[in-house]
DNA sequence: ATTTACAGGACTGAATTGGTCCGATATGTT
DNA sequence: AACATATCGGACCAATTCAGTCCTGTAAAT
């Protein structure tokens, strides 16, 4: 299905939660996970992993939280998935040489590379400002029914 | 790691043998292992999923085997891709409305989309046949030592 | 008949993922 | 000092997915 994980997702969303607050703007777990609707376990798993991967900068003890790193600009998507989830890598053989024992007589491993490259810079290009420029403004607009 | 399986990976290997022998050669599955020194039940797992798709022929029978069943030009990556795991989407919400739960309140969906059409496009245009072509001739250079 | 090969499954062990929980530490407030 | 609020850094577990094997059936050629 060629996906990122579910948490990377969840990693995303949040930062871009962030881009959309006043930039320096500190937010806790707990709120972030109201805003996003997520268990609050899991914001604050991921938040944690965003900020030790310092795309988030984190304070602690009480008025503690969480706040963008670096301005939205200056985030790629391919960042963020390298950080959550490691190097873009479609195959093994992309992300380091002799991770594949097939490689001596295989020989995919160069067009693979160009392949991955192309899809690496798609996701370099794209900013978690242009993310969140794209989403449209978070007040409720329909509630569920029932 | 935004990976693709093994598995179509290893699917992948076995579509650029048959584009790299001429066109219409029939070959095994016990050929197929031999060639590529993957392990037969694999090999014969993915042929027959790629017969199922329609990307091979095959025919039964003594004499029989597995042969292309299209120009090796007119196969792209993203459609052995799909075929082999599904739709090419980055998240759920991706592959079709309604998916994800979070649809109504993440907004994310839209930019997402123009992400991942970029990625099917790029994987659309690298064909079987550039993918064999790339690939070195397959005669032994080095042998593993001990 | 017999042999060769694909078809279509079921099945299993291992690895990964998604998600929870806990004890420790830091910081502001009273 | 004591307390409340938050993050930190893990361990932990259930559930899914993945990789790989195997078995029974069917088609075709000799």
């Amino acid at each position: 299905m060629l996906r990122i994980s579910k948490l990377t997702d969840y990693g995303i969303v949040l930062l871009v939660r962030f881009a959309q607050e006043a930039s320096g703007t500190t937010l806790t777990a707990r709120e972030m996970s109201e805003a996003t609707e997520l268990p609050l376990p899991v914001v604050s798993k991921m938040l944690k992993s965003l900020a030790s991967a310092d795309l988030l900068a984190s304070q602690r003890g009480s008025r503690g939280g969480y706040q963008l790193a670096r301005q939205p600009e200056a985030v790629s998507v391919a960042e963020i998935i390298e950080a959550l989830e490691g190097p873009i890598a479609l195959m093994e053989c992309v992300a380091a040489e002799g991770l594949c024992d097939q490689e001596s007589h295989c020989g995919l491993r160069a067009p693979w590379q160009r392949i991955n490259s192309a899809i690496q810079t798609t996701l370099t290009r794209v900013s978690l400002a242009e993310l969140a420029a794209d989403t449209p403004p978070r007040h409720q607009t329909t509630l569920a029914i029932a």
